[in-house]
DNA sequence: AACAGAGTCAACCGCCCCCGG
DNA sequence: GCCGGGGGCGGTTGACTCTGT
């Protein structure tokens, strides 16, 4: 006998959220705050059930997102913990304000990865890779063109301290990351469902205010999101 | 221009943990 | 201490986009 389904599954939605979607669970956020995810989706009319509505605000509605890709020194601070703490994405996640669990397991799985195999480095132990039987999907040429590059030599990983002094220097100084910031919030503001500010936390979200709510909603672009909805919200 | 393969990432699934009764 | 419900988490999937031929 099978644990209950989380919710009521017959009759909901699911797939890709729609704008429409997206801004009846942002309305309703920002009027009456989190108190139970089941009970959202059944106050705010939505079809879905309160996982998916909690996995959409927390991985893309939530306005405090940053996105874009990772910068070289947040690149480096993901490797650095994940040795530390393995696959434990939330906790890794929770060293980058604005980045979300998924956001980073996605980076790591499609890049990062990458990235350590071509550097000859296995990705779970983050040692050097020796031989092809432990690692079956290391080509042959990889490992040739690794070896004559040096790259079996094991990879310094930084510090945390180190990190945290790079990204200090970085926002004063580098234009590239800078401008990888802007382009990642333009990004955001495409979708406009994103903001550079923290939203803090009313009741049980976080760090929310309505002020700042009202603040984000201020914003030209918050609204060119949802132009074109007609009539739905009164 | 059309197609195939690779890459990306939003969303789902199911298990686990925590907390309140 | 036990049980059930809700939330959190990590793994996986599949639709969409990009790139190369």
């Amino acid at each position: 006998m099978g644990r209950q389904p989380c919710c009521e599954k017959v009759g909901l939605k699911r797939g890709p959220w729609t704008i429409e979607e997206d801004s009846k669970l942002m309305n309703f956020i920002l009027n009456n705050g989190i108190q139970c995810w089941r009970l959202v989706p059944k106050l705010s009319g939505l079809m879905r059930c309160g996982k998916s509505c909690r996995l959409r605000w927390i991985n893309y509605l939530r306005p405090d997102l940053k996105r874009g890709a990772l910068t070289e020194a947040e690149e480096d601070m993901v490797i650095e913990l994940h040795s530390r703490l393995g696959n434990r994405w939330s906790k890794i996640a929770r060293h980058f304000p604005g980045r979300t669990d998924n956001e980073i397991k996605n980076y790591w799985n499609t890049r990062i990865k990458k990235k350590m195999k071509l550097k000859g480095l296995d990705p779970v132990t983050h040692k050097p890779v020796l031989s092809k039987s432990q690692d079956l999907e290391t080509t042959s040429e990889e490992m040739h063109n690794h070896q004559n590059l040096g790259f079996q030599e094991t990879v310094s990983i930084p510090s945390l301290e180190d990190h945290d002094q790079r990204q200090h220097n970085t926002k004063g100084s580098s234009m590239s990351n800078q401008s990888r910031e802007e382009s990642s919030c333009i990004k955001n503001l495409d979708m406009g469902l994103g903001s550079s500010f923290v939203l803090q936390n009313k009741e049980s979200l976080g760090n929310f205010t309505m002020d700042s709510y009202h603040n984000f909603m201020d914003t030209q672009y918050f609204w060119d999101c949802f132009t074109g909805l007609g009539d739905s919200f009164p």
